[in-house]
DNA sequence: ACATTTACATGATGGGCATCATATTTAGAA
DNA sequence: TTCTAAATATGATGCCCATCATGTAAATGT
């Protein structure tokens, strides 16, 4: 049955937002088509109505949740802490889809790996963006080397089954970070 | 054909070498068991007579490389400017397991979580013993914090596709630690 | 109102892969 | 040397999945 072109459009929405989710989640790899379809309450008939493959799907994803991926407001130091709780680890279905889908950007699509990168591009100006106090050179370094170490920290904590050690590392990477932007600041 | 003890101990071993290359390269899903099997000069038939299981595979090829990750001398700042270097990124098959396979051991099995959690207890263990100078709670610090931006840099330079951004994020990453291990250090 | 287009459903198709069954050959024990 | 058990080879089997073919009904334009 033919729907109207709101509907559509919103079905196309629909199906995205539930695939971002299912990949964050379990990975690109162990999503079907027909598994994003019933999840966003459809048959897997009409998927390639949307999309002209599971590669397509996979990058218009990227580039619709990249892009709607804001942030937080101008606080570093509370960006950071959110980022490195373990709620945000334990939530990757609903947490940052760089910390949860980087890594398997190495194997995706030129496409996918071009939304990726703009993805990052814009992360981390928008990173040096809430280090004003910095000159320049600092605050490059800072959003940078930041930036690596949180997403590098999300992603071991979260294939750590020791709790405590995960939790250590989500903890002393926030204190590493802490220390890291507090004495460039101050000099 | 029946063939000796060491030769099987052998044959056994080359299967996880290969295997723990192949892995890297491509990742545990894109990897098939007759691949493996082929890579190490073998037909796919021998495979369940070392092996109950691909996830089997995987948690020992786990195992072995990460015992086998001696991680360098006691240079710090050399071993990670050997890490952060764009040829270990363009190495993925032979370079660090951590930063390879760390993102994908979410979704394994128990003992492949296991392994790699007891993998990175001794990796970072073993970058506080090279900061015998700093105070205990400043080692841990510096050598979780260090570890967790070296991983994550690594992982995103190997996402992006431009790249001039690839190594910027991998040289600033190399300051950014920098500037943490000598401001602690002078304090 | 009617014709046409189109969004989605149902139902193939074909390929890849993990795993298993069986055969073969040879190491190791007796 | 002979017998047995084990290591690998060859050849199924069955499942899951991406993609395609076709049907159906409703939306849009005339």
């Amino acid at each position: 049955m033919k729907v109207s072109r709101e509907q559509m459009a919103e079905n196309r929405r629909r199906i995205l937002d539930v695939a971002s989710r299912l990949f964050r989640d379990k990975g690109f790899d162990a999503v079907s088509v027909a598994e994003v379809m019933k999840a966003a309450g459809f048959t897997h008939g009409g998927f390639y109505g949307h999309f002209s493959s599971k590669d397509d799907l996979i990058a218009q994803t990227l580039a619709h949740v990249l892009a709607a991926d804001s942030s937080g407001g101008g606080d570093l130091r509370a960006y950071v802490d959110d980022y490195l709780s373990p709620r945000h680890r334990d939530n990757a279905a609903g947490g940052c889809p760089t910390a949860g889908l980087v890594a398997d950007i190495r194997h995706q699509t030129p496409a996918a790996r071009s939304a990726m990168t703009e993805g990052l591009r814009s992360q981390i100006d928008h990173i040096g963006k809430t280090l004003p106090e910095l000159d320049p050179a600092d605050r490059r370094r800072t959003a940078i080397g930041c930036w690596a170490a949180m997403v590098g920290a999300v992603i071991l904590a979260r294939a750590i089954d020791d709790p405590a050690l995960s939790d250590e590392v989500l903890e002393q990477t926030r204190a590493w970070i802490d220390t890291g932007i507090s004495q460039v600041s101050a000099r």
